[in-house]
RNA sequence: GGAGGGAUCGCAUAGUUGGUCUAGUGCGGCCGCCUGCUAAGCGGUUACGGGGCCUUAAAGCUCCGUCAUGGGUUCGAAUCCCAUUCCCUCCGCCA
């Protein structure tokens, strides 16, 4: 969230960089709270000094006079009522806080939504084949590598199953981007849990604002993760961390979880767009100072796996109308999927410099003595598991139906090429 | 699911017959003195959030809150009562 203090001093600021985010936040509505607020606390704050210091002085007598005694139950009344307005004020202004959105870094191209994006840079030579290239889906299905039929049978459209060298592909990709980010990009692997408490959906910004997008176990109140950002950014909610460990570098997969709400008919076949897919995410803990430079090297280092993988991509720069709810700049590579002649996201880089890290309360700081400060905190994938083995399945496809393993993989699925499996 | 124990200012602890607790002490951290250097010693300092005053700002001053969280009793709660959360031990169940 964005601090009071800070809409209280720069409101036009606030109003501008709401208005891009094309959101609707009642920027007015907290001004003005905020000020019943502060009048609020000042006389309450008042009467409790008078309250202390009576006290005290009874403290010390030895006889309790009756009448002072009444007194002070009075004010005590009076503290009472100005509390309770006090909290109802504080949990309205809560509420109307955690639905400001972050501002756009001020280089952030304005823009209304995705149209306004602007690609940065084409990465890699398009393939070219002495054949019609295939969509992943059909690709998968003649090899018998995965079965939608079936998923959708078990769970519900937008559930798959992998099979055979499918599923060993799938793991091959997991661990081998893992390897990469953990022993040559410098991350700490973590394995997180998948299901999280509201605090910590709140703490990134899921919630309250998309609560329908995620899949609720009600009885306890849990969350599934809709990405590892969840669990990996709130390790460290309510901590104040020490200036030398930082930048804090993390990388985790997970399954995703994510109802898909509002994307009807949208991406309806394949792996695109499920409620369940596998991601490798890189998680940031950074100081201030340098959390753009950590920005283009997080893009970077997702980027490092397409490069590696021989796929071609883009790099779409997300203008202030789709940069979501948090990000102040955010990054999308794209990959090059010739199947459907077009790019698709199989990644996303952002910063949202310390928006977070308000909402989970986590700092560090900067010298010892010093007081704490908020850290800025990022996250991308690196990459997406599902999309990445689609983007394989349509890049690598050969003309007789069967698909070359990348170079990099083939230590890990074991064969060269992916024929089909009954 | 059952029984019991616990949660105090970075860490370790004191404090539970309610009022000099604006929370003591040790360790650690920071600043200074001392020292050929290090250690030791000596002195000082040492949380977080919020409001106000004063400022360009910082600093400073002042008030309020925070002893897991939320309620309650009371003129007054770390201390008494209730609820919740989390942790630990044992039993049961379980991959």
């Amino acid at each position: 969230m964005l601090s009071l203090r800070f809409i209280r001093e720069h409101p036009d600021l606030v109003r501008e960089g709401v208005a891009h985010k094309g959101d609707t936040a009642p920027v007015d509505e907290i001004l003005r709270l905020d000020c019943e607020r502060r009048e609020l606390l000042a006389e309450v704050e008042a009467l409790r000094a008078r309250r202390n210091e009576v006290s005290q002085q009874i403290g010390r007598m030895k006889q309790k006079p009756p009448e002072l005694i009444a007194e002070m139950r009075q004010l005590g009344d009076r503290i009472k009522e100005l509390d309770a307005r006090v909290d109802q004020v504080d949990a309205d202004l809560n509420g109307l806080l955690l639905l400001v959105p972050n501002l756009p870094h001020p280089s952030v191209p304005v823009g209304l939504d995705d149209r306004d994006n602007i690609e940065v840079s084409r990465h890699g030579e398009l393939p070219t084949f002495d054949f019609e290239p295939l969509p992943h889906w059909e690709i998968a299905d003649r090899l018998g590598i995965a079965d939608f039929e079936r998923g959708v049978k078990v769970s519900g459209p937008r559930f798959y199953f992998l099979r055979g060298l499918g599923a060993r592909l799938e793991r091959a990709i997991i661990d081998w981007m893992l390897e990469l980010h953990s022993r040559e990009h410098g991350y700490l692997e973590v394995a997180a849990p998948y299901l999280v408490r509201r605090e910590s959906m709140t703490g990134t910004g899921q919630l309250p604002k998309f609560e329908e997008d995620a899949y609720h176990c009600e009885v306890d109140d849990l969350f599934l993760i809709p990405t590892a950002e969840v669990p990996v950014t709130n390790l460290h909610r309510q901590e104040i961390l020490d200036a030398g460990v930082l930048p804090l570098k993390y990388a985790c997969y997970t399954a995703c979880f994510r109802r898909e709400a509002g994307a009807a008919g949208r991406d309806t076949r394949g792996m695109i767009r499920v409620h369940q897919f596998v991601k490798v995410e890189l998680v940031k803990f950074t100081e201030p100072s340098t959390s753009y430079q950590e920005l283009e090297k997080l893009l970077d280092d997702a980027c490092d796996v397409l490069r590696r993988l021989a796929i071609p991509y883009r790099i779409v720069q997300m203008c202030t109308g789709d940069l979501g709810f948090s990000a102040t700049m955010k990054f999308d590579p794209e990959a090059w999927l010739p199947g459907q002649d077009r790019y698709v996201e199989i990644s996303s880089c952002s910063n949202f410099e310390d928006f977070q890290a308000r909402r989970a309360n986590i700092r560090y700081r900067p010298a010892p003595g010093a007081h704490p400060e908020f850290v800025h905190t990022l996250n991308g994938s690196a990459l997406a598991v599902g999309r990445t083995l689609a983007a394989i399945l349509e890049n690598y496809q050969q003309a007789d139906g069967s698909v070359a393993v990348p170079e990099v993989l083939r230590p890990y699925v074991g064969v060269d090429v992916i024929r089909g499996v009954r």
